[in-house]
RNA sequence: GCCCGGGUGGCGGAAUCGGUAGACGCGACGGACUCAAAAUCCGUUGGGCUUCGGCCCUUGAGGGUUCGAAUCCCUCCCCGGGCACCA
C-alpha cells in the first residue's frame, strides 16, 4: 500500500526543483518550434490574487504546457500592469505611496502566481512602472508623433468641483464623482490624442482574417461602428460663403428634408443666427454647454428633445425649399459634422423633434404595395423607418416608385455628379486620448516651449523619469501633480535652449499594455524596445487569452499601435495576435463575486486546504473555459477523490504488458482522442470528464490499472495538474521533468473505435429496444434482428412496414401505420 | 431601442452537419467496513403510473417542418453581456 497523495509535499517538490533546474526558462535565441503563448497581465492590486485571474491563467498554462508536450518550446511570460488610476486611488485611500506600495504587491502576487505553478519565465518579467520599460512607451509616443499620428487638442475632461480634480470616465458615476457624490462638471483641457481613427477601416478589415472568438469581433465591429452614406451639402440663405455640410445615411430620403439641425457647439450657430433669435439662441447653447457630457447623455434618454430656431434657413438643394436651421443637443458635435438634414417621417428622433415643435413633416418612402392610390396628405403616427426594395419613393420628383435600397445609391451617384455632395463613410470610433491629468503614469516625453512650441523629447533624453512626488493627490489646478514640481518640469527647450515647461501629463495606462508583449523577449535588451530577430521569430503571439471585458479597449488599441508601428517600419506585422480566445466568468453560488457581497474566493484558501492541481483543475471543470462557470465549495471534492484515485492507480508498483483487454485498449485511444480534440479546442471540462471516465473503467472492479493503461493518463493530466504529473512521471520509473521527457500521447484511429455498438430501435420515432450489434452491421442484419426483438414486436402490432430509416451504428427506426 | 449569448434533473453541467436526452461531477438515499464516526468502497437517483413485463410525460412557453427536434423555422417570455439621440 502507497502513501497517501499529499498535495502540499509533491507541489514543493517540484516548484522547488523547476526553479532549479529553469525548466521555464526560454532560450529565447536558441528555441526550435517557438509557440508563444500569452495571457493578460495582472493589475497588481493589494487584495493580492483575485480567483478570476487564477481562472485566465490556468485555462492558458494548460494550452502553453499542452503545446510544450506537443513538442513546441513554449514562452509563457507574465509582467504586472501596475500603473495606473486604481493603484493611485488605493495609495491615496491607504495614506502610501503607489512607489511603496506597488512592489510589494507585486512581490506578493508573484508568490501566489509561483504557488498555482504556472510555466512562467520569471526572467523576463515586465513592469510597466520601470523607466527601463515606459522608456520604451515613450519611445512609441515619440514615433507616433513623428507620424502625426499623436496630436494635442482641445477636449472636454470630466471635474468635480468639489473634489477640485479632474476624473477619468470612469470615476464618473451617473454623472456624479465617484468619491464625493457632487454632480460633475465639464471643462476644457488640451490634451493629447492618438489617431487611431485613421486606422478605423483597416481594424475593421483585418477582422476578417484574424483568429479570434467570434464575440469578440463583434464587439470591435460594433464599437468602430461604420456607417456608409452621403455627405450633403446645404445652401444658407444670405450666406453665399458658407455651405451647411451634413452627413446621412438615407440619401433617398433628402426630398423629405424639412429642416435642419446644428450642434449646439456648430462652429456656425453664432454666424448664422438672426438677430431676433440671437437671446434665445445664446441661453439656449449656454446652458446646454453647461452639463457635461455624462448629464447631457443622461438627459437626453429621460427628457424630451429640446431646441431653438436659429432663424437662419438653407435650401433643400433637389426641392429648392427653403427650411428652417434650427439648434438641438440631440444632434451630437463628436458624428459625422455636428449638423444634420431632418427627415421627420424617416427619422425617430427627427419625428419626435417635429412633433414637439410643429414642424412640417413629408413622406417620402412608403410600401411598394401602397405606391398606387398613396395620398400625400396621409398623416403618420410614427416615424416609417424601412428602406429596402421593398419600398419605394414618393414626393421625390424623378426618383418616384424607385426602391428604397435603390435611391440610396441612385440620389447619391446623381449629388456627386451635380458636385453637391457624395458617397461617405462615418465611424463612431472617437480619437484615443491618452492624457491624464494624473500622477501614477510615465510622463508624456513633450516639452512647450513658448517660441517652438511643442517640441518632443529627443529620444537620446529617454526615458523622462516619473518624479518622486510626495503629494501626488490630484487638485482644482486642472493640471496634473507633476506640475507641482518645478524640478520636473522646469526644462530648457531641446531645439532653442530657451526657457519651455515640460508635459506634466502621464499617458493612460493602456498605452504600457498597448505593447508590452512585444517587450518580453527583449527584456535583457536596453538599446532597443524590441530585438528585430527576437521579434521575428517569436511574434505575433501565436495565442492569447484573456477577458473580454478588454475586447474594446485594451486589444483595440495595442492592435492599433502595432499597426502603426508596422507601417513606421518597427515591425514585420500589423496584427499582434494571431489566436485571441476569451475566457468566461466564474459566479460564486450563481452571484457575481464582489467585495460589498462577501463571496469572494481567496484562491490561497484553497489551494493551502485542496493543492494547486485541485484548484486548477476544478476551476476548469466547473463549466466550459470559454462561457466561464459556477464556483461552489463542494465541488472540489470531485477533483479531490479523482486525484487520490489518480495517485492510488499510478503510485504504486504497476504491472507491464498491453492493456489487459481490447476495449480497455480501445476505451484508452477513444479517451486520449477525445481529451486531445478538447483540449485543443479549450473544452476542459470534458476533457476532464473524459479522463474520470477512462479511469474508472481501468479500475472497475477494484483492479490496479497496468503501466501501459495508466502511462498516457498521466501526460494527459500533465496541463492540468502539472506536480502531481511530474510526480506520478517520476514513479512510473522516469527521470528528469515529464514536460521535457514526456510527448503528448498518440492515438490510433481505428482503435479509437468500438468494434460493437448499441442500435437504437424504434417504431414510430419510439424507442422501443436498444441492440447489440458489430459496427458496421448491414441494414438488413439491423433489421432483422430488430425485428425479432418482442418490444418492437408488440409495438408493431402486426401493421405493414411503410418505411425503415437506418443510420448506421446507431438507429433503425421502423414506420408501421 | 439595436446587436450578441443563454434558458436542459435537487445543483454545476454533457449531448447541437436533427438520430438512444441527462456523460462527468456534486448532493441525496440505501448498503458494506467500524464499538461509533470520518474517510473509503458498492448500489440507487428527471417526474408520474405500474399487474414489476413495462407504459406515459419531460430540454423556458406556444405553434410548425420531419419517420425522428434540446438541436431547424415562426411567435412570445425570462436571464446575462455589449452599444446607445451615431443621423
Amino acid at each position: 500500500m502507497t502513501e497517501r497523495y499529499d498535495p502540499g509535499a509533491v507541489e514543493t517538490k517540484w516548484q522547488k526543483r523547476w526553479e532549479e533546474t529553469r525548466l521555464y526558462n526560454v532560450d529565447i535565441d536558441g528555441a526550435e518550434d517557438p509557440f508563444y503563448n500569452l495571457m493578460m497581465y495582472p493589475y497588481p492590486s493589494a487584495e493580492g490574487l483575485h480567483v478570476g485571474n487564477v481562472y485566465a491563467f490556468t485555462g492558458a498554462d494548460i494550452h502553453g504546457r499542452f503545446k510544450q508536450l506537443q513538442g513546441h518550446t513554449v514562452f509563457e511570460p507574465i509582467g504586472f500592469d501596475a500603473f495606473g488610476i486604481h493603484s493611485e486611488n488605493f495609495a491615496l485611500e491607504k495614506s502610501t505611496h503607489p512607489m511603496e506600495l506597488i512592489p510589494s504587491n507585486i512581490k506578493n502576487f508573484t508568490r501566489q502566481l509561483k504557488r498555482m505553478g504556472f510555466m512562467y519565465d520569471w526572467d523576463r518579467m515586465v513592469d510597466v512602472t520601470q523607466p527601463e520599460y515606459y522608456k520604451w512607451t515613450q519611445w512609441i509616443f515619440l514615433q507616433l508623433y513623428k507620424a502625426g499620428l499623436a496630436e494635442r487638442r482641445q477636449a472636454p475632461v470630466n471635474w468635480c468641483p468639489s473634489c477640485k480634480t479632474v476624473l477619468a470616465n470612469e470615476q464618473v458615476i451617473d454623472g456624479a464623482c465617484e468619491r464625493c457624490g457632487s454632480e460633475v462638471e465639464q471643462r476644457f483641457l488640451d490634451q493629447w490624442f492618438f489617431k487611431i481613427t485613421d486606422y478605423a477601416q483597416r481594424l475593421l478589415d483585418n477582422l476578417e482574417w484574424i483568429d479570434w472568438s467570434d464575440s469578440t469581433k463583434r464587439l470591435q465591429r460594433n464599437w468602430i461602428g461604420r456607417s456608409e452614406g452621403a455627405d450633403i451639402d446645404f445652401e444658407i440663405v444670405g450666406h453665399p460663403d458658407k455651405k451647411l455640410r451634413v452627413f446621412t445615411t438615407r440619401p433617398d430620403t433628402l426630398f423629405g428634408a424639412t429642416f435642419m439641425v446644428l450642434a449646439p457647439e456648430h462652429p456656425y450657430v453664432a454666424a448664422i443666427t438672426t438677430a431676433d433669435r440671437r437671446a434665445a439662441v445664446d441661453a439656449y447653447v449656454e446652458n446646454v454647454l453647461a452639463m457635461d457630457l455624462v448629464e447631457r447623455r443622461k438627459a437626453g434618454e429621460e427628457r424630451q428633445k429640446t431646441g431653438v430656431d436659429t432663424g437662419a434657413k438653407a435650401l433643400n438643394p433637389v426641392t429648392d425649399e427653403e427650411i428652417r436651421i434650427w439648434v438641438a443637443d440631440y444632434v451630437l458635435m463628436e458624428y459625422g459634422h455636428g449638423a444634420i438634414m431632418a427627415v421627420p417621417a424617416h427619422d425617430e428622433r427627427d419625428f419626435e423633434f417635429a412633433k414637439s415643435y410643429d414642424l412640417p413633416i413629408r413622406i417620402v418612402v412608403i410600401p411598394a404595395d401602397q405606391y398606387e392610390g398613396f395620398d400625400p396628405s396621409a398623416e403618420l403616427k410614427q416615424a416609417f423607418t424601412e428602406h429596402t426594395e421593398d419600398e419605394v419613393l414618393v414626393n421625390s420628383g424623378k426618383f418616384d416608385g424607385v426602391p428604397a435600397a435603390k435611391a440610396i445609391r441612385e440620389i447619391t451617384d446623381w449629388l456627386a455628379e451635380e458636385g453637391r455632395g457624395s458617397h461617405a463613410v462615418n465611424y463612431r470610433i472617437h480619437d484615443w486620448c491618452i492624457s491624464r491629468q494624473r500622477y501614477w503614469g510615465p510622463p508624456i516625453p513633450a516639452i512647450h516651449c513658448e517660441k517652438d512650441g511643442v517640441v518632443p523629447v529627443p529620444e537620446e533624453d529617454l526615458p523622462v523619469v516619473l518624479p518622486y512626488v510626495e503629494n501626488f493627490k490630484p487638485d482644482e489646478s486642472g493640471v496634473g501633480p507633476l506640475a507641482r514640481s518645478a524640478e520636473f518640469f522646469n526644462v530648457r527647450c531641446p531645439r532653442c535652449g530657451g526657457p519651455a515647461r515640460r508635459e506634466t501629463d502621464v499617458s493612460d495606462t493602456f498605452l504600457d499594455s498597448a505593447w508590452y508583449f512585444m517587450r518580453y523577449p527583449s527584456t535583457e535588451k536596453h538599446d532597443v524596445p524590441f530585438d528585430a530577430e527576437r521579434t521575428a521569430k517569436w511574434l505575433p503571439v501565436d495565442m492569447y487569452i484573456g477577458g473580454e471585458e478588454h475586447a474594446v479597449l485594451h486589444l483595440m488599441y495595442s492592435r492599433f499601435i502595432c499597426m502603426a508601428l508596422h507601417d513606421l517600419g518597427h515591425l514585420p506585422f500589423e496584427e499582434p495576435y494571431h489566436r485571441f480566445r476569451k475566457h468566461g466568468l466564474i459566479l460564486k453560488e450563481g452571484a457575481k463575486m464582489s467585495k460589498s457581497r462577501g463571496n469572494v474566493v481567496i484562491p490561497d484558501e484553497y489551494v493551502e486546504r485542496y493543492g494547486a492541481d485541485t484548484f486548477r483543475t476544478y476551476l476548469m471543470f466547473l463549466g466550459p473555459y470559454e462561457e466561464g462557470g459556477d464556483f461552489r465549495e463542494q465541488g472540489i471534492t470531485g477533483i479531490s477523490r479523482f486525484f487520490d484515485r489518480v495517485w492510488d492507480a499510478a503510485a504504486g508498483p504497476l504491472g507491464d504488458g498491453e492493456p489487459e483487454t481490447p476495449e480497455l485498449e480501445q476505451k484508452l485511444h477513444a479517451t486520449i482522442k477525445k481529451v486531445t480534440e478538447d483540449v485543443a479546442g479549450l473544452q476542459y471540462n470534458t476533457a476532464i470528464a473524459a479522463m474520470m471516465e477512462y479511469l474508472n473503467e481501468a479500475r472497475a472492479g477494484g483492479r490496479t490499472p497496468r503501466r501501459s493503461e495508466i502511462g498516457p493518463l498521466v501526460v494527459m493530466l500533465a496541463p492540468f495538474a502539472p506536480h502531481l504529473a511530474e510526480e506520478l512521471w517520476q514513479r512510473l520509473g522516469h527521470t528528469g521533468s515529464i514536460f521535457t521527457g514526456a510527448h503528448w500521447p498518440a492515438y490510433d484511429e481505428k482503435l479509437a473505435i468500438a468494434d460493437q455498438v448499441d442500435v437504437a430501435v424504434q417504431v414510430n420515432g419510439r424507442l422501443r429496444a436498444t441492440i447489440r450489434m458489430p459496427r458496421g452491421a448491414s441494414e438488413d442484419d439491423v433489421r432483422q434482428k430488430a425485428l425479432a426483438e418482442e418490444g418492437v414486436k408488440r409495438h408493431m402490432n402486426g401493421k405493414e412496414i411503410r418505411k425503415v430509416i437506418f443510420v448506421p451504428d446507431r438507429l433503425i427506426n421502423i414506420v408501421v401505420g
